[in-house]
DNA sequence: CAGTGAGCGAGCTTCCGCTTGACTT
């Protein structure tokens, strides 16, 4: 019998809370939200006031069932859900979805899980926060409304199955607007000079680097520089010292893990919080997914004591952290070690590194400032009024630094600064070398997907367990893809001075490769622009915030919540319908221009599958040839002869095995074809080029494995074999699957051992067939 | 899984945010 069921959010931490609350208390997950709008249509009532048509999602059908079946017997039931509008609403639907009497019910919250904070919690239990729980209804309402009437709009003007929405939208808005901006970028060069200088004291030499606080935009000028270099005096101006200090990034959050895993460790967004739910299970950290930089007092005493026995007590300054992030809910800690005298952990190489860093980022937190000494030495010349100037910096107490420090996107390792000889103003000092480099001015950055996220969450757009997710759509959709791109190679003058002498070069530099970085498609351009000329309302930076503050005031019971999305509906499906009407199609067609052979036009346009070329005017009596671009090529850079080469596939390569042999490029990218057979090529193979012995090489490639796929096959019944495939071995009976059981040897089984096999277990169903149904 | 792009029409696609396994040939 089961006296009080406590329900909280996530598995994990119902089995760390049970072990606080002693044998009174069951403690059970619902794994996130258990009702959703339905799935097949808008699920909002228009014409009734918005009412949400809520049903269980499918997949928590079993999770509501368990809990009804405990609910039943319990004398009270907890819940626990995270503190936040969306666990606010996940408490008020378990009260639906359970059929939950006020009288037994009581509402509890907790931002640690520690085991004072869940006392506390149990001693002051509140009711459920309607006021709450519509502000959520409204976030859910308008993101649906918005999605289910946006994406659909996309499919008539643009093409089937892309979707929109409030966050992923202004996701691709900032990819493409980065991508213009780079486009249009105004690439300058000026010529930044550098000096070497030696100074003599009593017998030794000591070198001094500096720079000069003026670079010069016209190589003539650079040059005139330096010939006054030639004959004038260089001698200390001046020294100036000043303290400044250093202090440590806050612990992490969801958004600034993932961009430090990104620097740091190259990590996807992904990835990274994959690794973090992996040692999230395993009890090493705190929850990952976080807007909050506040750490329990349990944490801050071991953090003290951490810093003290590594480093010594003057290493020691605890520090309360602030959020400034727009739109957090704080419902959760910091991410941090669950046990900070922890300094490793057991586990993989990407989870050891991954904790590496949340320990580092963590225990820093909670040190002192690092105390620095900047001097600026300023050098006179003799003839010019301009200086060169000369940075140093001089660390006094390394404070935080001795463990971690935060990287930033934009690092470059030219400046460094080090520290400077003894110095005295005066002191004067001959050039070894001074040399002038022409230095070209940067474009905006491209997005990684971790900068990204960072964006996204300055605007106050998407949450911490939406930010990896929506970088998968994104790309999912083909609006955005992220690669590597090869860069070129840029000449620059380089013009020295040394020994009295000036000589002039040209060298070369290789520049604008790029790595993971996040480009826009055709498609992610395209429709872009659509959403941003018809729908600038909603792709606005300020729309979420502004949405936002709405949120705020129906929580604070200032506003009535479906009067809020009634106000927002209306005017934007006038807008929806309007633009249905008004706007045309959209293809992104170009005339790139004539096929030399038969003069026809050749079109570049986004068709029914994608980017694509077309040859010759669509009219009664011509029907055009199409082929899809290749990937990598784009309708806005593909070039005439680039087109042309797209009409030659498919192309005959030769005869093997008295059959012909076809290159082409289909839907899953290019392949060769043999006796009706589909070989893909490897990424070196290009199917205009590819010859006849490495087509042959293909297929025998092919063939080998393929029949090391077949374990076993029986003459006496032809449609059933054993194979290996890449979930290990299994049965395939008249185009079923079937598993063996894990008890067989699967080379030994026999006829009778398979059919038996057959007969008792169902097929694996192929999640294409469960799509049908 | 492997060549599609007209036009018709059926039936489908789609949002954001909260959680993890189930399951793939």
């Amino acid at each position: 019998m089961t006296k009080n069921l406590v329900i909280v959010e996530s598995p994990a931490k119902a089995k760390t809370i049970e072990k606080f609350l002693g044998k009174d208390f069951v403690v059970k997950s619902c794994f996130g939200h258990v009702r959703d709008l339905v799935k097949k249509d808008l699920g909002v009532d228009i014409e009734n006031g918005f009412i949400p048509q809520y049903v269980i999602t499918p997949d928590k059908k079993k999770v509501i069932t368990d809990l009804k079946k405990i609910a039943k017997d319990a004398e009270m039931i907890w819940l626990a859900s995270d503190e936040d509008r969306e666990g606010e609403a996940i408490a008020w639907h378990l009260v639906e979805a359970l059929g939950l009497k006020e009288k037994d019910t009581k509402r509890i919250v907790f931002h640690e899980i520690t085991k004072p904070a869940i006392l506390e919690a149990i001693e002051n239990p509140r009711k459920i926060d309607k006021n709450l729980v519509d502000a959520q209804q409204a976030r859910r309402v308008l993101d649906r409304l918005v999605g289910f009437e946006l994406s659909p709009l996309l499919w008539k003007k643009i093409k089937p199955s892309l979707s929109a929405g409030r966050v992923q939208s202004v996701a691709v808005r900032l990819i493409v607007e980065r991508e213009e901006e780079i486009k249009g970028f105004n690439v300058t060069s000026a010529y930044r000079v550098l000096a070497e200088f030696i100074i003599t004291k009593d017998i030794k030499q000591i070198l001094l680097s500096a720079e000069l606080n003026k670079r010069f935009s016209e190589k003539k000028d650079a040059i005139a520089f330096l010939e006054k270099c030639k004959n004038a005096a260089f001698s200390i101006e001046d020294i100036e010292t000043k303290p400044s200090k250093k202090s440590p990034a806050p612990p992490f959050t969801t958004s600034t893990l993932q961009q430090e895993a990104s620097r740091k460790l190259g990590f996807s967004v992904a990835n990274t919080m994959r690794v973090a739910q992996q040692l999230y299970e395993s009890g090493k950290i705190t929850y990952m997914r976080t807007d909050s930089v506040n750490l329990s007092k349990l944490a801050l005493n071991v953090a003290k004591n951490v810093v003290t026995d590594s480093f010594g007590a003057e290493y020691v300054k605890t520090r309360q952290y602030t959020t400034r992030t727009k739109g957090a809910q704080e419902a959760h800690e910091a991410i941090r070690p669950t046990y900070l005298d922890n300094r490793t952990i057991e586990g993989d190489h990407s989870q050891t590194r991954l904790y590496d860093l949340i320990w580092k980022r963590t225990i820093a937190s909670q040190m002192n400032d690092a105390l620095l000494e900047k001097t600026n030495v300023t050098i006179n010349i003799s003839n010019t009024a301009e200086k060169f100037i000369a940075r140093g910096e001089v660390i006094k107490f390394d404070g935080f630094l001795k463990v971690y420090m935060e990287s930033r996107d934009d690092e470059d390792d030219e400046n460094q600064e080090g520290l400077l000889p003894p110095l005295t103003v005066g002191e004067k000092m001959i050039p070894k070398e001074i040399s002038a480099q022409e230095k070209f001015s940067q474009h905006p950055p491209r997005y990684t997907e971790a900068s990204l996220v960072k964006k996204l969450e300055e605007l106050g757009i998407g949450r911490p367990s939406t930010y990896a997710p929506t970088i998968s759509t994104i790309q999912k959709r083909e609006y955005v893809v992220k690669e590597d791109r090869d860069g070129f190679i840029r000449s620059y003058g380089m013009i020295t001075l040394k020994d009295k002498t000036i000589s002039e070069e040209i060298k070369t530099e290789n520049t604008g490769f790029e790595k993971s970085k996040l480009f826009p498609t055709d498609i992610g351009n395209l429709v872009n622009n659509f959403l941003v000329q018809y729908f600038d309302n909603i792709l606005d930076y300020n729309f979420t915030a502004s949405v936002e503050e709405e949120f705020d005031e129906i929580a604070q019971g200032k506003m009535v919540w479906n009067q809020m999305i009634r106000d927002f509906y209306f005017p934007f499906h006038e807008q929806i319908e309007k633009t249905l009407e008004q706007s045309q199609k959209v293809s992104g067609e170009k005339l790139l221009g004539q096929d030399p052979v038969s003069g026809e036009n050749i079109f570049v346009r986004i068709g029914r599958y994608g980017p694509m070329v077309q040859k010759g005017d669509a009219d009664p009596e011509n029907k055009p040839k199409y082929s899809s671009l290749k990937k990598g090529q784009s309708i806005d850079t593909i070039t005439l002869p680039e087109a042309l080469d797209l009409f030659k596939l498919p192309r005959t390569v030769g005869l093997f095995e008295d059959e012909e042999v076809v290159a082409s490029a289909g839907r899953f990218g290019p392949y060769v074809r043999h006796k009706s057979a589909f070989f893909s090529l490897a990424k070196t193979d290009d199917p205009l080029e590819i010859s006849l012995d490495r087509a042959i090489e293909l297929i025998h490639e092919k063939r080998k494995k393929e029949s090391e796929k077949l374990i076993r096959e029986f003459p006496e019944k032809e449609d059933l074999k054993i194979l290996n495939g890449r979930y290990g071995p299994y049965l395939s009976y008249q185009k079923q699957n079937y598993k063996i059981p894990k008890a067989n040897d699967p080379s030994k089984l026999t006829l009778e051992d398979c059919l038996k096999i057959i007969n008792e277990t169902e097929p694996s169903k192929s999640s294409r067939a469960k799509k049908k149904k």
